[in-house]
DNA sequence: CCTGTTAATCGTAGATATACGATAAAGCAT
DNA sequence: ATGCTTTATCGTATATCTACGATTAACAGG
């Protein structure tokens, strides 16, 4: 109904706290066909959905799924182009996954007895 | 039957490739308590498994479960100490994640075009 | 021995995830 | 318009996850 073509990625809801946002993003990273995606995506730099279809032993529909989880986790975005759908990783994203990690390990610098 | 209590921490397989281990260390991340027991455990260093229980709003058994689950990714692991058990965060594993994702956005140094 | 404490495991109900084929929608080409 | 291509979505089956209470196992103290 709704005439809508792959939103522009969902600006990922700001009032969640970080122990929300990093199990999210690590949920989205937690299927192996996922990350191969996402290298994929990060290798070239940006491809058509059909070039990652090829290259994954799932149906077009399964891998479709999985994009769909990676676009509403903010770590890709899909333009169209024409006929076809122009898939590339928001390396920004990417990035905050690992500052987000460091949050962890961060021991609050000198309270540490 | 099998007297067992609490294993040091399976080698994590090391017949998988990058993807599958990191699609699993991210897994396991992907549930904000388990998020939190892991902060939890990396603020103190070490900790009663009553005192992740105490910290979290959901019930012991659960929290046993999520501990497993961080248990059988590595990250963390647990000591009888006579009638408690210590857990503490492998912070080498934790580690290990950022390491498995900086893979993910390292361009193959002069191969792009 | 028996009792209380701590933490894992069992059994289970309900929700989510994963996979597929089928279908729909939207754009190009004729 | 008709047909072809591309990709999302639907419907569905199966599997895994999450949560809980109940139970079990192991230890400590009397």
């Amino acid at each position: 109904m709704t005439p809508r073509a792959c939103p522009p990625t969902p600006p990922v809801d700001p009032a969640t706290d970080p122990d929300e946002e990093l199990s999210r993003l690590a949920a989205a990273l937690g299927h192996p066909a996922r990350i191969r995606i996402l290298r994929f995506l990060l290798e070239r730099r940006e491809c058509f959905a059909g070039a990652i279809v090829d290259h994954l032993p799932l149906a077009q529909s399964t891998v479709s799924q999985h994009l769909k989880v990676l676009r509403e986790a903010g770590l890709i975005r899909g333009e169209v182009d024409g006929l076809h759908i122009c898939y590339c990783a928001d390396e920004e994203r990417v990035h905050r996954i690992g500052e987000l990690l460091q949050t962890l390990n961060a021991v609050p610098a000198g309270s540490e007895r």
